[in-house]
DNA sequence: TTAAAGTATAGACTATACGCTAAGGTTGTT
DNA sequence: AACAACCTTAGCGTATAGTCTATACTTTAA
């Protein structure tokens, strides 16, 4: 599929996508054989992708930690043991991140009460 | 006390300090009795505020929403029935992103299996 | 066949959250 | 008085993650 195409099955902007082809998240390929235009086609793999890169951006991860991400997800040449650090990374990563969020929820569910008490 | 020494109190730089206080989250004020210079002085409070909002964006805040924060903590003049509603809906907001967090783990620990079972 | 729609590349522009430097005045110590 | 250390404003620079514009070529539909 052309840019256009992949644009709407993913639902990012051609802009975006040429942005992210650009930072080396995807990429398309030219057809050889078509001497008159330099279109680039997109397969399916690369749908799945761009949904895994706004997952993972909504969850707080770089374009940079999800390039790693994609690698370890669908790359050929990259090695188990490779793969399992990376994504041994960023399981550790997210947990910390909960704990964050979790004394954060619990910082602020205290102060409420103290508002609702009137100590304020 | 001045600058500098909020500074080292708060773990923040002068420099952010004042890029703080220029975006409204901080205040520090002039003594008018002092003629001869411009310094401005802080309060224990705004040590307080630097280490909200630490914590804050270390949990993915923008600073935009650290100020409501701010104000929902510490506004004399805000009314009880804001504050709550300020700190409910970022309690919301934690909850969405820990629950998104959480099925972003599964995903990659889902991912890690099939790896290591050699389904790559 | 020509106008609309799609594609490519390059580069300028935006917002957030700072970092850094300059140029100047003030305070404290010796 | 000299000098370090501190403070001020102003403004330019940086990284991330886009977003938009300009220019130009290609494809498609009426």
């Amino acid at each position: 599929m052309l840019i256009g195409e992949l644009s709407k099955r993913a639902g990012v902007t051609a802009h975006t996508i040429r942005f992210y082809e650009k930072s080396g998240l995807i990429r398309g390929k030219r057809d050889e054989r078509v001497k008159s235009n330099k279109y680039k086609h997109y397969d399916e793999e690369t749908v799945e992708k761009l949904m895994l890169i706004r997952d993972a951006k909504s969850v707080g991860f770089t374009l940079a930690e999800i390039g790693q991400l994609i690698d370890a997800w669908y790359s050929r040449r990259m090695p188990v043991a490779h793969k399992l650090t990376v994504l041994n990374e960023k399981l550790v990563s997210l947990d910390e991140r909960i704990r964050q969020l979790k004394a954060m929820k619990k910082m602020i569910s205290q102060y409420k009460q103290d508002v609702a008490d009137g100590h304020c």
